[in-house]
DNA sequence: AAATAAAATTAGCCTTACCTAATTTTATTT
DNA sequence: AAATAAAATTAGGTAAGGCTAATTTTATTT
């Protein structure tokens, strides 16, 4: 069984290899968990030790076998505690993910498939991101940003990419939830600033930085 | 905040001083908790320097105001969690103490009190044992046992005094569950077994030690 | 009151998971 | 190719929360 600080490590390998298919360096790790790159080359040995990643210095870091099963328990540990704590308790989704951070690490080995059970087998979690069935498959993640409209185009809002609480809330006060539709009136060749119209109101303006932020379909 | 070494502490002292209202020593600490007496003063330090519990050799162990305000609230959390587990998840009442265990030390502000609206606020846990308000008041704990009831007395079992797996799945093998009838046909001056009547079918015979750690209403 | 037993405490170690500072290796410029 | 910068690694350290073994204090017998 692994520790949860192993577990911490895991999930952040996991999350770096799915959002980048790149090169995952120490120092890739350090930036994500807020650690020094000191405590990831120890932490590397170990899980190394535990058959769980292997590491070379061409390739960087990558999950085995074992760690991409065990890395992707947690992730579905972590989206089904989401779905419960804004489903059932109430919890606006601004404020889940902290809760599951430490929720996820909880175990038991039927405590999963029972709460997967008790939600009814949920596809996404409240943020749009896929929840890996107990085999390990898992409905498609979306890929298409905000940015990657054309201009005059519509879309619907099908997850976000960032989940602090900096951007959910910043949604909240511009009405966006997950299924909002939204229209790109303009871009701002100077910096990529995206005007938007949401649920078809009066024109915003939105920065680069958000547009790449919000998942959408067309 | 307290770390999760230092609940679990609390949480000992306050169930040691709940059952027995005595002198809590360092050993029975260490007895209850399963560590080192060595650790055990260890600990009562550290407590002791957050104000969280007080020590004099005459008097042992005694917990502060704060302390056991702490204390109730990890009850709280821990006996919610039960009743989640039961109820929501189906879990049986021989499996949920060791998850609720660890759930009992995810802290969010709020999440206890949605918890238990969630559960519709329930006085008692599944064991019986009477869940803390918010504001650290509870219902009465039962403290009468099957062994003190008198021969050809009859009585309803409404909580258990020992939560192992080895005893909760005894009562199960004997069909015993709260709310049970139980008549007590006879009782050995030898060595105080029982002889009982389960629900009125054919009698069985159960030990001292059984009879003590059953809790019953006249 | 001594002797003995039990409980409490101290001293010193260990492991986990972090850290800083120094050094070495690898990449990037010039 | 050197020089420089960045990344990776090593060395050594810390705090939490355990441990064992030795010692001191307190209780219980005789
Ligand atoms: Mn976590
Ligand atoms: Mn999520
Ligand atoms: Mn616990
Ligand atoms: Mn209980």
């Amino acid at each position: 069984m692994n520790t949860l600080s192993e577990e911490n490590y895991l999930k952040c390998i996991y999350r770096l290899w799915q959002d980048k298919g790149q090169k995952i360096s120490p120092t890739a790790i350090a930036d994500a968990l807020g650690n020094n790159p000191a405590s990831v080359v120890d932490m590397i040995r170990k899980l190394t030790d535990k058959q769980l990643i292997s590491y070379d210095k061409k390739k960087g870091v990558e999950l085995t076998a074992q760690g991409q099963k065990d890395a992707t328990m947690i992730v579905r540990r972590h989206r089904l505690w989401e779905v419960f704590l804004l489903e059932k308790l109430g919890y606006h989704w601004d404020e889940i993910h902290d809760i599951a951070e430490d929720l996820e690490h909880i175990k038991d080995a039927t405590l999963a498939d029972r709460l997967d059970k008790f939600l009814g087998f949920p596809e996404y979690d409240p943020h749009g991101d896929p929840i890996p069935k107990a085999n390990g498959k898992m409905a498609k993640r979306y890929s298409t940003t905000l940015a990657d409209v054309k201009v005059g185009g519509s879309c619907r809002v099908v997850a976000v990419r960032d989940t602090t609480s900096q951007f959910l809330q910043y949604l909240q006060k511009l009405s966006i939830n997950i299924g909002t539709k939204i229209q790109l009136l303009e871009k701002i060749t100077f910096d990529n600033s995206l005007v938007i119209s949401i649920n078809g109101e009066e024109p915003k303006t939105v920065s680069q930085k958000f547009g790449e932020s919000l998942l959408i379909d067309m």
